[in-house]
RNA sequence: UGGGGUGUCGCCAAGCGGUAAGGCACUGGAUUUUGAUUCCAGCAUACCCAGGUUCGAAUCCUGGCACCCCAGCCA
């Protein structure tokens, strides 16, 4: 699909003011700085779109940095996905860093920050300091550990990275503002002690792990990153990224700028939420295909470039959002509709035989992969007397309008012949369980002469038709704002039973043979699907994706 | 008056003092061997509210209101 728009956003206005004023050199350097901690989501998508977008489009460049400065809660297996999900987006980073590779530097700055009597060791524990702090309203108090000297201050602090201390016993705070209005500024913790805890990166070579905040910025500034970006919520934490490089003989400032969180309907995006779905095993894994990961995404059949579309179409703004599902679906629509090959699939069947057509004759009918591409080709698609079409093409009582197969009635066999119903043959219970049709050979690539046949549908030839498994996917949750506190609900509450409907009895066309995983085709009059990346070899496995736009389901439903 | 933000159509979102872009959704209609696609038409006298400045205000000023974020040794 084509995304020729540059898009405009107030970011692009501020860079574009820096650069007229010959700020940074006239360089712009971005970086996505994920922390390893679980796999990424579409919020992350917007940030890796703008952050990559704006390198490509500037002339600039992007780093992928993993933020890993908490190692407990971090795995190599997240560092993996993170890469493979951003270069399966369509980007690839200048520089690969790691928050870690840092940490000698940090060390060293935070050194520096206690000899100019900036910061201090304080032995309070992690209530007192809480208690301490104060509140929103109220001023905190300074600490009783506030004023040790500087070279208590310097012994204590190697002795922490020594590994000395216990866990909690010490921490190193930055001396600011006890009573600041911006809590941020209260004197933050830069380095608590976490012994023996193995770094994906640095094993255990270390007992003192930095902060975010005091990472962050130093990092940026290491880098020579021109504009931090980042989400609203660090808007309070922007003070503390530049007090510190203020304090700091680091390279250069950054400049931090913040953006607001992308928001979906009738999902979840936080990391905890999205991990809890996994382990509590309301879904499959981080790749179930009901998830809002990059991840999830893939595996439902959603390309790379519909998410970028859809990233641009939503925006970049400071403007709180919950974007509808509308806008996604309708992306990966537009592009699935432009570049999948059509294909048939039934996926209730009703044995439909066709009497007046030879019992042992296989027709190979010419049909084409693309109604409106030629250059997609053709296929050749088996026609016999023993078929299989879908149980909602077929009504005994037809609602008004329904324009598919009845008794008596005639319908089209989308690229085959016209057929007629004549007779319906019912189980004991009363189902039926086959029709019984007559089909007019002269209306192959042509229109019946004296009569107009309305309705078109789909089928399979029963012989040559390949039996697969289909999961229908609908919305996690069954409210729009699972989020969203109502009176003691939380997201748990509202977990859609319905978001996974599995057919195991489906028949699909005899060219969907070798398929590869993930490969994509428009069912017609059913959807898009894809081969499940899971997929056995002898019964494949076809996620739909999205559905078509289906108006008679909006006429039923009046 | 704790601090920091945000308020333009159902949902996103342009707009930056010269008279409300666009997309999605929705509603009609045309073409169609997918009730798909495509096409054509419609869809904010109005920008949270109230004052003010101005020839002129969504844009500037004043005062309200609503919503979001912040009290991790998480990021």
């Amino acid at each position: 699909m084509t995304e020729k728009t540059i898009p405009t956003n107030f970011i692009r206005q501020i860079i574009d003011k820096d650069l007229a004023a010959g700020k940074n050199n006239k360089k712009v350097v971005t970086r996505f700085p994920p922390e390893p901690n679980g796999y990424l989501h579409i919020g992350h998508a917007k940030s890796i779109c703008l952050n990559f977008g704006i390198a490509q489009d500037y002339n600039g460049t992007c780093n992928l940095r993993f933020d890993d400065t908490n190692p407990s809660k971090e795995d190599i297996e997240f560092v993996d996905a993170i890469k493979w999900d951003v270069q399966w987006l369509g980007f690839d980073w200048n520089e690969l860093h790691y928050a870690s590779d840092y940490f000698q530097n940090l060390y060293d700055f935070a050194v520096d920050l206690i000899k100019e009597d900036k910061a201090y060791v304080d032995d309070l524990s992690a209530h007192d300091i809480r208690e301490y702090r104060g509140t929103l309203k109220e001023p905190g108090k300074n600490s009783p550990y506030r004023e040790r000297t500087v070279e208590e201050n310097l012994d204590l602090f190697e002795r922490m990275k020594n590994g000395e201390f216990e866990d909690g016993s010490k921490v190193l705070r930055a001396k600011i503002d006890m009573a600041s209005p911006n809590i941020n500024l209260r004197d933050p913790t830069i380095y608590r002690i976490r012994k023996g805890v193995d770094h994906h990166q640095t094993g255990t070579s270390w007992s003192v792990y930095p902060m975010y905040d005091y990472t962050h910025c130093i990092s940026d500034a290491l880098e020579g990153i021109t504009h931090s970006l980042c989400t609203l919520e660090f808007e309070d934490h922007r003070p503390l990224y530049d007090w510190f490089l203020d304090q700091l003989d680091v390279p250069c400032h950054p400049q931090q700028i913040e953006f607001s969180r992308l928001n979906l309907e009738y999902t979840v995006m936080s990391k905890r939420k999205l991990t809890e779905l996994v382990t509590q095993k309301h879904v499959d894994g981080w790749d179930d295909p009901r998830m809002p990961t990059i991840a999830g995404l893939r595996r439902r059949g959603f390309t790379p470039a519909s998410l970028r579309e859809f990233i641009q179409r939503v925006g970049v703004t400071k403007s709180d959002n919950i974007v509808e599902m509308g806008v996604l679906e309708d992306c990966i629509r537009t592009d699935l509709n432009e570049n999948a090959p059509r294909r048939m699939a039934v996926l209730r069947p009703l044995k439909v035989t066709i009497t007046n057509y030879p019992e042992d004759k296989v027709e190979q009918l010419d049909s084409s992969n693309h109604p409106q591409n030629e250059a997609m080709g053709k296929r050749k698609l088996p026609f016999s007397n023993t078929l299989y079409i879908d149980q909602n093409d077929f009504a005994e009582e037809p609602p008004k309008k329904f324009k598919r197969l009845i008794p008596g009635g005639e319908v089209r066999l989308r690229n085959a012949y016209v057929i007629r119903c004549d007779e319906i043959i019912k189980d004991a219970s009363g189902n039926i369980i086959e029709l019984k049709c007559s089909f007019d050979e002269n209306t192959l690539g042509k229109n019946p002469e004296g009569r107009k046949v309305k309705g078109v549908i789909h089928w399979v030839s029963a012989a040559q038709a390949i039996q697969a498994n289909v999961c229908l996917y609908d919305r996690l949750f069954s409210d729009p704002n699972p989020d969203g506190n109502k009176e003691g609900k939380d997201y748990h509450d509202f977990i859609n039973p319905e978001s996974l409907i599995k057919l195991e009895a489906c028949y699909v066309e005899s060219n969907l043979d070798s398929v590869k995983p993930g490969e994509t085709f428009q069912f017609e009059r059913e959807g898009y699907f894809c081969l499940d990346a899971h997929s056995s070899s002898d019964k494949p496995v076809f996620n739909r994706t999205v559905t078509l736009r289906d108006t008679w389901a909006k006429i039923t439903k009046k």
